[in-house]
DNA sequence: TTATACCCGACAAATTTAGTCGTAAATATT
DNA sequence: AATATTTACGACTAAATTTGTCGGGTATAA
């Protein structure tokens, strides 16, 4: 429970590694992945993703590859990772309503203030926290 | 991910649950499981957990059942979910050194440092702040 | 003695996560 | 123009985890 998934740990390690490059110095997905361990047609999804909300910007063709474009102080870790996985809560009461027992529910409250305070702590951390 | 358990839930609308009864009043699975529309089965397992960690107390026999014997106050979340999941970290790698490629990990500092931030966050938060 | 309630491991089903594959599109190089 | 390289992406399979069930046990009040 409360683990972060693979994708999002690619996502890290391939964006410490892209603001590690020079200026416009390309990556590519294949670099990233041989260089960690990692598989590359996973880490590949999660580069899509990231290029597709232009943290990252791709670049095709031979010689192509990902650089960042956006300054990872101005990304929230919660936007990070509702860019990776979707809504982000303990509890998927938090966002869908569609528990059928709400009404006998007990918890409601607290879980929501836990939610709240994850969510307090995530906004407060950036990209540039994480990848120093 | 960053998501907590069906059991971790249902413990905390049992010990809820708990905290409602009067002094030595006990409560049944079956009762809680009926009230609030869970498997009895597993919330008896969660119930089975807390009682070995002596959160609380199991009667057995007709007219049996559980109580609180722990002040709320004195269990924190990090106690209480690792009770009932085993350690808990964002990722295997906080506690298991079963990581073969550690040596080219670039995000295990700050992947530490969420970790730290959360266990620090759980640490203050006690069961009765959850259970009010 | 019986009925009730906890105890607990083993199993099965369901869901989620992780990883693979095939095909397409763009582009630098020759 | 042909080729090789690299991203894009949906469909699929495999693995792992979570969730739920079952069967047989122990304790005890009535």
């Amino acid at each position: 429970m409360l683990k972060i998934t693979r994708k999002v740990e690619y996502a890290l390690i391939a964006l410490r590694h892209l603001k590690g490059k020079q200026d416009g110095e390309l990556a590519t997905a294949k670099e990233i992945a041989e260089q960690y361990g990692i598989p590359q047609e996973l880490l590949a999804k999660a580069l899509q993703q990231l290029a597709r909300e232009h943290v990252i910007e791709a670049v095709k063709g031979p010689s192509g590859g990902y650089k960042l474009v956006t300054d990872p102080n101005t990304i929230n870790m919660i936007k990070f990772f509702e860019i990776m996985e979707g809504p982000m809560g303990i509890m998927d009461c938090y966002f869908d309503s569609g528990c059928d027992q709400l009404s006998a529910c007990n918890i409601r409250t607290p879980i929501n203030r836990i939610n709240d305070s994850i969510r307090s702590m995530f906004d407060k951390m950036t990209l540039a926290d994480i990848t120093y």
